[in-house]
DNA sequence: TGATGTTATGTTATAGAATAACATTTGTTA
DNA sequence: TAACAAATGTTATTCTATAACATAACATCA
């Protein structure tokens, strides 16, 4: 992967809005939108790609904050159980939600080479699963859909042909 | 999850079925389903949940067989290599394939309750995913949709309200 | 205000999943 | 049989995630 994530800079404005949003949904709903809770979601959103869990550790320590890997994992569980990120099962990564208020499991495109995520939100392919599912009989309590290959920047690249 | 693998009894009817395709693809590839490979499909067949990697070699060694993780991870990479199995990212668990010959990725129904997984095909989702990607100018390189949730055996049950 | 209960975080240790690196064996072909 | 390639054995390590328990912060109410 190329693309390394750069953290170093002052929070996006993407990271900003996000923020913002975050802190008035948690308020509407009581949630507790706390320093480290709020920092952790900074951290990714401040990442152009998503990030580790053992990643965010690791600035949170550069911050001067102690940590240990219950720390993060439980600020990323609060924010999933908010629906301010999402979890990509195929890397174990986490990255923001791009339309958080309503929870939704989404759809990703990630790219193998940049490591960059597009997150879709195509309602028929939701109807489609969900169809598939009623017909089924199964209740839906997690939907998974992530897509692994190489974005149309990385495509121009003219170096990579592996 | 209450439902256990059973991997004492004899191979079902399906492994069998399942790893005389497997002997009849390899040969017509010119791969080489060694008694290692052979093995870890017929374990993984004999179950009837997906299994992890060390759930398997648990079962190796309790064939006698000397092993550590990269025995069964070299044997999985060579089954998904071949499409014999499929690897459910959600659950870090590996499955037999229901469809071999044609490689896919599929779609399945995982029950959160009994284990138990379907593996759909249906050729609208990979339509409509394949819609966005090329809309997108994103190559697919592969390719991952699980569904967590309850099958209809489990919904039956009146014991479980969680 | 201060006692009490709840929620969040700190801390240590460990479990679980996957791979790197190198040695040895097995199989194939010349 | 020699030589090469493929497969497996072996040891160690990295990465991901959680269990279990201690402490701190916060909220509520008498």
């Amino acid at each position: 992967m190329r693309q390394a994530a750069d953290l170093s800079c002052s929070p996006s404005v993407d990271a900003q809005q996000a923020l913002a949003r975050a802190e008035a949904l948690c308020q509407q709903r009581g949630a507790r939108l706390t320093d480290l809770r709020r920092r952790v979601l900074e951290i990714i959103w401040s990442s152009a790609t998503p990030l580790g869990a053992y990643t965010i550790l690791d600035v949170l320590r550069d911050d001067g904050r102690q940590g240990a890997p219950p720390t993060v994992y439980r600020a990323l569980d609060f924010l999933l159980a908010q629906g301010l990120i999402h979890r990509l099962a195929s890397l174990n990564v986490f990255t923001g939600c791009r339309r958080p208020g309503s929870h939704h499991s989404g759809q990703f495109l990630i790219c193998r080479d940049c490591g960059r995520v597009s997150e879709l939100s195509n309602p028929a392919i939701d109807e489609l699963l969900r169809a598939e599912t009623d017909a089924r009989g199964f209740e839906v309590l997690a939907q998974i859909v992530e897509i692994l290959g190489r974005c149309p920047d990385c495509l121009e690249e003219p170096t990579r042909h592996d």
